[in-house]
DNA sequence: ATCGGAACTGCAACGTGTTTCTATTATGAC
DNA sequence: GTCATAATAGAAACACGTTGCAGTTCCGAT
């Protein structure tokens, strides 16, 4: 660890290095925004973070980790900006189905963004493991969150049932997402999809 | 279509040419199997198959739909080995989850191969979207048969509810599998959480 | 048997992810 | 302030999916 400069909680190197982090994940999200996993070159990306391609690498081991890091950065800035108010709806269904159609809705206002992080996702390897990891709690804290509704505490274990639970409805919001970024499904047929399984898990 | 040659039931071509299509499927499933999807590579396919590699894109348009092509045939040579015998099991769940064991483990027994194919079915977009058709209605199949068990009469609509049911189970397998092959899950964990979300669908 | 078009071969070339290397610059220890 | 080290820039090169093309071979119709 370095010596100076304190202000982060992790470890993540000096102030210069976390604004060149911050400026490659900037560059990634608004290429990726503008034309999809394809548009995101790793050339481009450098060039547009002003970076050396080297640099970019030497932050990123590949252009996988890069985008599924962004999708980790996406997921925390939307997540702290929801998760103060407690979730609407009276059932566990009713708060699960608001709020992935909520996120449902978010995604499929950009869809290029959404292609882009959901293909890098899907097609990480062991070796994004960590950054995965990332991605998966955030996810699962969410559906608890709906689950529980008001009965949510935050650190309590959720029950072998309910992780269970929670676990199915990302696979299949996970696979929705899949069928929709890659054009074999509608954002109808995804939002009702989803409705379904989760009325069929939560009962 | 031709006019020598009708032996076979779709339009599949000369017989040089169902010939060459099956030799590069087959090149394709032997390098997938000792060395996953980057092993695939189109110039050693095309080798092994013994055909020009603007050949080989001739016969499929693309790595994916070459790999989401190789995983049909697979899938259809299983299950015509075991579509004659019932599925054993005195529930619905029993028998679900018979056949998933049954044909997960097939595919943890060549680790490789199903690597590469889950891989390409991931990564595939709406260009492959008639291959995908094809595996899908094939799993979806599997598990009607499975879950109507004796009952099951071929060519009969399944409700809605049973096409909903088939369809989580479908997608939370899709997940699992995903989970293994980019080594973020083990075979146990697999076939646990399967069976768990079986257990939770089919009550 | 021949003709015309489709299919095939062999090969070069391009694009993009990734690696590598050297020279230069920034950073922390003393 | 100086030095050793790590980080960065810049650029070339490699790997593999994909495309394009000139010449050759195959195949069905006549």
């Amino acid at each position: 660890m370095t010596t100076t400069n304190s202000l982060t909680y992790d470890d993540l190197g000096s102030a210069a290095q976390r604004d060149r982090r911050r400026r490659i994940l900037d560059a990634t999200i608004a290429l990726a925004s503008k034309g999809g996993f394809d548009a995101v070159q790793m050339r481009a990306v450098a060039e547009q973070a002003d970076v050396a391609l080297g640099t970019l690498y030497r932050y990123f081991p590949s252009k996988i980790h890069l985008l599924v890091s962004a999708l980790a950065r996406q997921f925390e800035d939307t997540q702290s900006m929801v998760s103060r108010k407690p979730v609407p709806g009276e059932t566990p269904s009713e708060r699960v189905i608001y709020v992935l159609r909520r996120a449902t809705r978010g995604m499929q206002g950009d869809a290029n963004l959404t292609e882009a992080l959901t293909r890098a996702f899907m097609f990480a390897d062991a070796s994004v493991a960590t950054e995965i990891h990332v991605v998966g709690m955030q996810l699962t804290t969410m559906l608890n969150r709906a689950i529980k509704g008001d009965a949510y505490v935050e650190g309590e274990q959720p029950s072998d049932e309910e992780v269970a639970v929670a676990r199915v409805i990302s696979d299949v919001w996970l696979s929705a997402l899949v069928s929709w970024v890659t054009g074999r499904a509608t954002a109808e047929e995804v939002a009702d999809h989803i409705e379904t399984a989760v009325r069929l898990v939560l009962r």
